[in-house]
DNA sequence: GCCAACGTTGGC
DNA sequence: GCCAACGTTGGC
């Protein structure tokens, strides 16, 4: 789901040992590390305030796509499936994580390319609107790199993450949306017609997995990768954001501080009416 | 296991 | 369309 999630192939990691699920179209994933991420309990206030402000959206629709680089490319198509509790992601997925504490949430930002791009005969686009239109969870599928792959299963329901328009005229951040299902096997792996089809692939051996994820939230503004370079210097509070260390990464982590640190910056935005 | 060649992502 | 960053592939 990610809209035009671009799903950075690599396929480097072998699938845990749980069991599997996600799958997504179209994200590109990318890979990279992640720093850490915190974990607080729950939302700042700055944050719950700008969650909430609109959460009202939901949708639920069949899925967009959403926009992966990479290797496969995953945007994410439209058969969702929704479904599944069938493939339950393993577990390990999130293994490689430090242990998050009940009930802590996390952060993370996904990319997904606003304007149409065919791949395979596909477009891939998707957009906060294409996710803001659905009226069913979304799976952000597509995501072909490991390091992608491994934060798509560490994410958890009720994580919050960052819609990330790529490719595009001005890429920035432009909404919020939250995680409503952990990841599944990603289908689209061994769909030889998906822009993510993933050759090495089968059915028999998952390899690639999407969470679920739901609309929440669209700035009137968005915050710019233009404005998030500027507010990178040493010291601050995105000095070490994954986003700018791993700039090809397409699902990447988001700390708790860059988290409300890029809320403010929407809200003073907003304020200030740009 | 090293590393050169090559492919992708994605900003510009 | 260019190019930097980075991942993958495959020879050795």
């Amino acid at each position: 789901m990610p809209p035009r999630k671009r799903a950075a192939a690599a396929d480097a990691e072998a699938p845990p040992t749980k069991q599997q699920k996600k799958t997504s179209t179209p994200a590109p994933s990318q890979r990279i590390t992640r720093q850490s991420v915190r974990s607080g309990g729950t939302a700042t206030p700055a944050v719950e305030a700008v969650t909430e402000g609109k959460a009202t959206k939901a949708k639920r629709a069949p899925a967009p796509r959403k926009v992966t680089p990479a290797p496969s490319k995953a945007k994410k198509s439209k058969e969702s499936r929704t479904s599944p509790p069938s493939n339950a992601a393993p577990a390990s997925a999130a293994a490689g994580d430090p242990e998050r504490q009940p009930g802590e949430r996390r952060y993370w930002l996904m990319k997904a390319e606003p304007n149409s791009r065919i791949e395979k005969g596909i477009d891939v686009k998707f957009s906060i609107d294409d996710l803001a239109a659905k009226t069913e969870p979304e799976t952000w599928d597509g995501i072909r790199n490991h390091v992608a792959k491994n934060n798509l299963l560490a994410m958890k329901k009720g994580d919050l993450a960052f819609f990330y328009h790529s490719n595009c005229k001005v890429p920035g951040v432009v909404g919020i949306m939250e995680i409503v299902g952990e990841a599944q096997v990603d289908e689209t792996a061994w769909d030889p017609k998906s822009p993510y089809y993933d050759p090495k692939c089968s059915s028999d051996k998952p390899k690639w997995f999407c969470p679920l994820v739901e609309f929440r939230k669209k700035f009137n503004t968005i915050v710019t990768l233009e404005t998030l370079k500027k507010e990178c210097q040493p010291g601050t509070p995105l000095a070490n954001i994954q986003l700018l260390k791993l700039s090809r990464l397409s699902v990447s982590k988001v700390s708790r501080d860059e988290w409300d640190h890029i809320i403010k910056l929407a809200e003073q935005q907003e304020a200030a009416g740009e």
